[in-house]
DNA sequence: GGAACATTACACTGAACAGTGTAGTTTCTA
DNA sequence: TAGAAACTACACTGTTCAGTGTAATGTTCC
């Protein structure tokens, strides 16, 4: 981060970061490569120099975007903690990301590029599938030991997750509504818990 | 439908026919007004004697969309049968709407068109709460015959809707995955009944 | 110090596209 | 059937923007 190295460095990281910036304020049509080079502070012709095309350009973007969210939460099973706790505080952890500013920043413009290019949308799909999300691992480990029935848990991870995003993610990306108040974040993962566990629980 | 009025009501019908098959193949970006008037088979000018910009004539877009989505299904509570065959019968329809390629298209380009375009959003949102969801009705009804635990209705409409649309709407829209397969929607719809009625069944 | 490489300003191409103005033709309606 | 209203072809403006070519200037590194 902090190594200004060779010039040829210096410029490409301010092209990316610049292209961050504008593609989050504004999205992929609506950004210019003109726009993208002035706030970099780097010739246009620069940028042609790094990057072949917007296309390209974009894809560094996400990413960066990618790399980004991806910075995993403490999501370890604990036998001795009662099952309610340990969930609660994954779902507040990912309550807290999704009403998070730039993150809403950021999947708008991935959900709005994905939508017209397919391809895009592939392979962000394939990326996905690589690693398994936290939540399911934690289930999985639940079920071992033998305190949550044996459903599949991707399945059940997703129902849950299910609900905290009609509430707290969906409706913010797809309408712009504001995010939760801290007691309705609350509210929802409380009452998200009261589902899955009467369900669920041993 | 079949009433071929004056030229002028046919051919303002043709433009809005073929911004619609326009806009839902291509969305609004990529769409011309020049592609709409050669679709339409009419010329551009005519085409701006009836609308006066391409904002306009997307506006007109969206409300055909709207009519024809807000095709309200059966909902109405029936205190003579089961609860969870009244509701599996409901949610079953939704999955079916959910699936259809049309509905699809429309919510995507709609969805894609407020990311870019706040006011768009408010109006829709606007709209939306004008009108209370038939789901949410139902729910109030059962509790009012005691057989429904006292939750608000649109927070439990909202939360069992949001199990069926991560993983029969959200996914389809944001990355282009394919639509449930038959057993597949069995399973959901049943997995969030079980939740559903275990936690707020009287 | 000098060769190799990168950056820059700038002018330019070529394409797409929203929207307009006009003059002539077709369709409706009284 | 005549005049009003609507439609059409078409040329045109103005803008925006991705991407390129070039010749000069600046940076790196041996």
């Amino acid at each position: 981060m902090t190594a200004p190295q060779r010039l040829t460095d210096r410029k490409r990281a301010a092209i990316i970061q610049a292209a961050i910036t504008e593609f989050r304020a504004n999205g992929f049509d609506i950004t210019s490569m003109d726009k993208i080079a002035a706030t970099a502070g780097v010739s246009k012709r620069t940028v042609y120099n790094h990057f072949p095309s917007k296309e390209e350009l974009f894809a560094e973007f996400l990413n960066q975007l990618w790399a980004r969210v991806t910075a995993e939460q403490e999501t370890s099973y604990r036998p001795e903690r009662p099952l309610r706790d340990q969930m609660r505080r994954m779902l507040m952890a990912k309550l807290q990301i999704m009403s998070d500013d730039n993150f809403l920043d950021l999947a708008r413009v991935a959900i709005a590029a994905t939508i017209h290019s397919p391809e895009r949308a592939q392979s962000m799909v394939a990326r996905m599938g690589e690693r398994e999300e936290g939540l399911t691992v934690w289930i999985r480990a639940a079920q071992a030991d033998g305190r949550l029935k044996p459903v599949d848990p991707e399945f059940a991870a997703q129902q849950i997750q299910g609900m905290l995003k009609s509430f707290a993610f969906w409706p913010q990306i797809s309408m712009g509504l504001p995010g939760l108040s801290a007691e309705r974040q609350t509210t929802v993962v409380e009452s998200a818990l009261d589902m899955f566990l009467a369900c669920y629980q041993v």
